[in-house]
RNA sequence: GCUCCCAUCGUCUAGCGGUCUAGGACGUCGCCCUCUCACGGCGAAAACAGGGGUUCGAGUCCCCUUGGGAGUACCA
């Protein structure tokens, strides 16, 4: 099997969304399943919208996720720094270099001109193409400008005549050509590295065997091959990977609902369960079970990735949600359903409560429900609860009362004598006792959940039932 | 506009010219188990976007149409 360098380079401009946390998984997966590295590297050159905050809470979302990686800008590595805008020393040879050569020339125009060209191209029914006006400015023209503090930008001149072909490693066989692509900018005015450049160079410098990532940059990567052959540079392997989209085969956005990583983990999704999930959404995992993240990624393969869009789907985020919820063990549960449910089960019922209702949760907001319902005292008495009762008959809580009475918490002894002495069985005999002890026609098995009910509350309630009638 | 990518059950997908009366998983619906739900077991409904080719033979190869998506930025 190939040793597989691979990374994620995120641009920490908020928080993480899903479709970034699955190329991160992604690569993870296949670096880890081939006994590779894993490299991370923050795409910072955005200086308006990134934030060091953003860098924090990305890495926290990674690490939640359960990614780890053998460099990055926490933890360094031979190839530092991972922050491009701590990368200017290395860029800064580059740009010479190909500025010695010809390769790359300053561009002066403004956005307002670029923005016109673009508009009259377009206007043309011509693609809007950067028309290499600076590239022909005569030499001497180039420097007077600069000598006079003009700000430049540097435009990568494109080779004209010339076919890019790589060999995609999902998608197969890929053929541009050159005269499609218009000189575009490698540094900005202000300096600073523009996205094709350093994402290409800093790929080439920092070793990467394979870049995957997503669809979109599909067609950006011809621009970054010519880059790496103009820098002479070793060209890594690319995988784009489809997109996810929402439910209704659009792009995955807001008016979808929450789809940041953070916003899964709020809501109470599992690490575990976000993670079988994404593994399988495009990718045809022949394992269909719930696979911790080592075993996930032994059996990650690169040839089973699908080319068509993903559609995000919330019933199978849900079934993972539900396994990885099985396999947990109850401190975690415990710890999971959050203060709420701490404050209303005293501890010395935690692993109790936990074991009684953890077949019915799915997230932790189904736990607090079911700590409510254990132990408020009284227990509210909607009037669904109370139509779904009146069809009992008139003694049957008088008969429940003395035996629990007799019987204490022990729900199967309290359900055989109040069944004798009633004289019904089954759904007859069950039903009530739960829609009274509990107000819920579903739930937990009672034997585990009276215990925690307590015979006081539990009196209480079938008292306020037997008086009802 | 131009360039590129994609197209099998509702969803994720298997399928890499004959073994496909198209398989699995999730979801849905029955039945069984059961004090309820869930779990588990059994079973059912459910798909090759359309049209042309190529071929003895096409879900599988080619073309067109349609429908999605991406790129064409001094955003990544």
């Amino acid at each position: 099997m190939t040793t597989h360098v691979t990374r994620f380079a995120p641009s920490p401009t908020g928080r993480l969304h899903l479709g970034n946390a699955r190329t991160a998984l992604f690569s993870w997966l296949l670096a880890r399943g081939s006994g590779g590295r894993f490299v991370l590297r923050v795409e910072d050159t955005d200086r308006e919208r990134c934030d060091e905050a953003h860098v924090q809470a990305q890495l926290e979302d990674l690490r939640w996720l359960g990614i780890d990686w053998d460099e990055g800008p926490d933890v360094g590595g031979p190839h530092g720094p991972y922050r491009q805008t701590e990368r200017g020393e290395q860029y800064r040879v580059d740009y010479n270099r190909l500025l010695a050569s010809g390769l790359a020339y300053p561009c002066f125009c403004s956005d307002d001109e670029l923005a016109a060209e673009r508009r009259a191209q377009r206007l043309a029914g011509r693609p809007p193409r950067y028309s290499g006006r600076c590239a022909r400015l005569a030499l001497d023209e180039v420097e007077r400008r600069l000598a006079a503090g003009e700000a430049a930008a540097l435009r990568f001149r494109v080779p004209t005549g010339v076919e890019i072909t790589f060999d995609d490693a999902v998608r197969g066989a890929q053929r541009f050509l050159s005269d499609d692509i218009g000189d575009f900018v490698i540094r900005r005015r202000d300096g600073g590295p523009a996205f094709f450049f350093g994402n290409a160079v800093d790929d080439a410098d920092m070793a990467i065997s394979l870049v995957v990532r997503g669809e979109d940059h599909l067609a950006n990567t011809p621009r970054q091959l010519l880059l790496q052959q103009a820098l002479e540079r070793p060209e890594p392997g690319y995988a784009h990977i489809s997109l996810i989209v929402g439910e209704d085969g659009s792009p995955l956005s807001k008016r979808h609902g929450s789809f940041s990583l953070h916003d899964l983990r709020e809501a109470g999704f599992l690490p575990l369960a976000v993670a079988n999930y994404l593994a399988r959404l495009g990718h045809a995992c022949e394992r269909h079970d719930l696979l911790d993240l080592p075993t996930l990624a032994q059996h990650f393969q690169l040839d089973r990735l699908s080319r068509s869009p993903a559609r995000h789907d919330e019933a199978q985020l849900l079934h993972w949600q539900r396994l990885a919820v099985a396999a947990a063990d109850w401190p975690a549960l415990w710890a999971w359903m959050g203060p709420a449910v701490h404050r209303l089960v005293p501890d010395s019922d935690a692993e109790a409560f936990v074991a009684a209702v953890r077949e019915n949760l799915l997230l932790p907001q189904d736990g607090l429900a079911w700590a409510q319902t254990v132990y408020s005292d009284p227990l509210p008495i909607d009037s669904a609860t109370r139509d779904a009762l009146t069809v009992e008959a008139g003694d049957f809580f008088l008969h429940a009362l003395r035996a629990l009475a007799v019987h204490g918490t022990d729900f199967a002894a309290l359900a055989k004598q109040t069944g004798q002495e009633a004289e019904v069985r089954g759904k007859a005999l069950y039903r009530p006792l739960r829609l009274a002890l509990t107000g819920r026609e579903h739930g937990p098995d009672m034997g585990a959940l009276l215990p925690l009910i307590t015979v006081e509350r539990a009196r209480r309630r079938l008292e306020a039932w037997a008086s009802a009638r």
